[in-house]
DNA sequence: GATGAATGAGTCTTCATTCAT
DNA sequence: AATGAATGAAGACTCATTCAT
């Protein structure tokens, strides 16, 4: 049945298993039984446990690396920062589990290594969006906006309706949060 | 030699390293070494790992409790709810370590015990400040405005600027966003 | 409430917990949760865990110490040992939780303080009711017979009927037992 | 190194070393440290302590089964209970160590989840070998008839000869003790 | 006559990891 | 490409025991 797939496999059930009980109480064993395989099998596509979380992140996080090195080359307008929302909305919407775990997870995050890079490329689209000129409230604004659609996913299991309708919402409200921090534009 | 504070210190180191490193990672081992006791003291103290956490949720999160209480017998206009926001952003204030091990650690919350509990009060706070009637932009920004106080700290890591001056720029941006759904009124 | 007689209380609960789930299963904190005392108070009454078996023993077991002095005064006649089995009987049935412990925990008491006690009582009696000379089979008797009564509770419990008739069966048993091996006389 | 009979030798010795000093008082430890393996080893083979008892149980207590299934099949007569006497010996026999700790961990055993079994077991052997319309004191000798057989080991330590002359001694009163029971037939 | 607070040793158990096959 | 067998380190937890008050 599988052929070159397992590698694969294994990302897809770690990753369900990490989003739904953290990586910490996500057991090797748990993920091995899971695929029907032993946990020794997990060893020969994955040098550590670590090392699984390291490869979704590096696969599944790459959209947001081509988010900052093009907005990087982009002039800091509104209509600049508002494409970042839109292009960060899209990012998440197509890694929601990988997202889930690490907004669900950040205090284990931490110490991964991967942690220094998460964080970075986060205070780097921070800074991004934010204009050091501006007063603390729309600086506020500007990151809160980005957060917005960052929470999403807990933002919406507290409002009820359509999946679809919902996300559109959020980047709406995150586009009009954005907007009002550059009133004076 | 030590006096009645024991458990009181318990508590306290407990906080403070799950906060940093999150729950699991966190040993009880650890915990006891700090305090320079054994292992064994703390479970004179506390009859599980758990139920530290608990003892701390039920210690720290009472004001949410109230808040929630008190909230549940005003009328559901913009100016309660924009009361809520500055309830709400206070009681985060006087609890930050455990707000801030909530939310880096949802993952592990939601296994423990007390998950269900602490699920419960989000929703029934963001049921509070949403308008059954409102558009689907206006009910997220709602909880959005909740949302951008609970992620406080997150927020404001990734900004400049004084403490106490970005806290008020918060919780200023969470009362707008609350009015900007209440337009009509 | 209580007052001299807590001791009398802790060897009470004591024996019934040792009985029921055997004594390594049984903690002191259990002992103490029963009484509603502290851990501490039971070492109050008893220097340690051990001494409370100890003290049952003793309390407990003075009848058949008795027994067995009377029975090395005397002829070993048939009737003798038929008295022995009589006393026997009533000895156990006075102290039934003692020797349910007792036959029931063999493995624990033998390495018990008083396990060696325990054993060399035994051995005296399973030698005062044979017949040195007697066939082999009639000395199997001879102690099968002693060996019933100690088992009643175990073949009561898998016979229908009357407790107390149940009780004097087991007896008329091992007596028939008893002169089966000494047809001679 | 070692061959597939590590699992094997678990059993042996835990067998040896629970029937000596009860299941509490060994500890894996104890059982790793005799084969000098690790404590871990021992969990790659029986998911838990009690694993270990509950296959032991289930290896050595088939002959019983066996014993059980096939009497029910006879008719209920003096000489198939003499038959089943015979075979609940040469069962004994066959795993002594076995029955030697179950009969002295019987509070042990009780607690643990193969208690029930083994409680049904006797109960049904008992109830086999019983006539219901005999004499209490018949149908104590027929109980009384098996259980010689089991506590043969305590019997027969308490008496002076050779172990194998010893061992048919105790068949011999075991059948004669039915025989009695069934004097009319 | 008893408690509150604590300890040290030990329990069972789980985990990530290794390696010969 | 994967397994069977095992390890070392660590985890949470329990226990009998102690002692100042």
């Amino acid at each position: 049945m599988s052929r070159g797939n397992t590698r694969q496999r294994i990302q897809d059930v770690a990753l369900e298993l990490f989003a739904e009980h953290g990586y910490e109480k996500t057991s090797l064993r748990e993920i091995a039984e899971r695929l029907d395989v032993t946990k020794a099998a997990l060893y020969y596509h994955f040098k550590t446990k670590e090392d699984i979380v390291i490869s979704l992140f590096s696969d599944l996080g790459r959209p947001v690396d081509e988010l900052i090195a093009w907005a990087e080359e982009q002039p800091p307008t509104l209509e600049t920062k508002r494409e970042i929302l839109r292009r960060y909305h899209a990012a998440l919407a197509g890694a929601r589990p990988l997202f889930r775990f690490m907004h669900e997870n950040q205090a284990t995050v931490r110490d991964l290594s991967i942690g220094e890079t998460f964080k970075e490329r986060m205070t780097t689209l921070a800074g991004m969006v934010q204009d050091p000129d501006a007063s603390m409230a729309d600086r506020v604004r500007c990151v809160s906006a980005l957060f917005t659609l960052h929470a999403g996913l807990w933002v919406m299991q507290a409002v009820d309706g359509d999946q679809e309708e919902k996300s559109r919402a959020v980047l709406e409200v995150a586009e009009d949060l954005m907007s009002r921090a550059h009133h004076g534009e």
